[in-house]
DNA sequence: CTCTCGATTAGCT
DNA sequence: GCTAATCGAGAGA
C-alpha cells in the first residue's frame, strides 16, 4: 500500500510563500522532510518523500556559494524570496536540486540529498537502468537523475505546482527519528564543515526500514 | 580569452 | 580506497 493512498485527499496541499520564506538556516532544512518533491520532466512525472536535507546559508557559511555575500549570475537566485528552485551542474556531471528558503536577500538554500520514490516507479527505473532501487535517489546527483531534474528547473517557482513543486501530505516525521550530521563534501569550508546542517530522517533513508512500496 | 575547480558518482583495484 | 568523467561559473589577464 501506497503512504498517499493512506492519506485523507485534504492532506494534500502544495507548499506556500510562507513555508519557504519562514525556513530559516540551518533549522529550516528539517521541515522539508517528510514533505513530497513532485517534479513533471519531459520524459514523465515522478515524485518521491525527501529523506534527507542540508542547510546552506548566510553570508558567514563559507560552505555555501553565496559566502561572503558573493553575487554573480549564477548565485543571484539564492538571494530571492524562499521558494525557488536552485539547480547547477557540479563537476559537470551532475546535476543538484536546492530549495531557496528564507526572506529577500537573505541567501539560504536547503540541499536536497536523499529522496524515497513514491511515484513513477517505471520512469524512474529506465532513468535509473541497471541501477538497484535502493541507489535510485540516495545522493543529490542521484536524487536529479532520478527526479529528472535539469537546468531547465533552475529558477523556477515551487509555488506553480508545475514542472517542479513540494506537497505536504501529512506524514509526520517523529523527533526522534531525525539525526544531524556534518555536511558532505564541504572540507574546503573549515570549521564550517563541521556543523551538524545535515538532517536524515533516520527510518526512511534506508530502504530496507521503509515501511512503503 | 585562458585557467581552475567543484555541495558527485560510477567503476575500477 | 582511488580517480576519471565533463562542463560551466567565476576569476583574472
Amino acid at each position: 500500500m501506497s503512504v498517499s493512498s493512506e492519506l485523507p485527499r485534504a492532506a494534500r496541499r502544495i507548499l506556500t510563500r510562507n513555508d519557504y520564506v519562514d525556513r530559516r538556516s540551518p533549522h529550516g532544512a528539517r521541515f522539508f522532510l517528510g514533505k513530497y518533491l513532485c517534479v513533471q520532466a519531459h520524459d514523465g512525472y515522478a515524485e518521491g518523500i525527501i529523506t534527507e536535507t542540508e542547510a546552506y546559508g548566510g553570508a558567514k557559511d563559507k560552505a555555501s556559494h553565496a559566502f561572503g555575500n558573493k553575487r554573480t549570475p549564477r548565485t543571484e537566485i539564492i538571494y530571492s524570496l524562499g521558494g525557488a528552485a536552485y539547480v547547477y551542474l557540479c563537476y559537470g556531471v551532475h546535476h543538484l536540486f536546492n530549495i531557496v528558503t528564507g526572506p529577500l536577500d537573505s541567501p539560504e538554500a536547503v540541499l536536497v540529498r536523499t529522496v524515497r520514490i513514491t511515484d513513477g516507479h517505471e520512469l524512474v527505473r529506465q532513468r535509473r537502468y541497471g541501477v538497484r532501487e535502493r541507489d535510485w535517489c540516495n545522493g543529490p546527483g542521484r536524487v536529479c537523475a532520478a527526479l529528472g531534474i535539469g537546468l531547465d528547473h533552475n529558477c523556477h517557482d515551487l509555488l506553480l505546482g508545475e514542472k517542479i513543486w513540494i506537497e505536504d501530505r501529512g506524514l509526520q516525521v517523529p523527533p526522534r527519528q531525525v539525526e544531524r550530521a556534518p555536511r558532505i563534501g564541504v572540507d574546503y569550508a573549515g570549521t564550517w564543515a563541521l556543523k551538524p546542517w545535515r538532517f536524515i530522517w533516520t527510518q526512511y533513508v534506508d530502504i530496507d526500514k521503509l515501511p512503503l512500496s
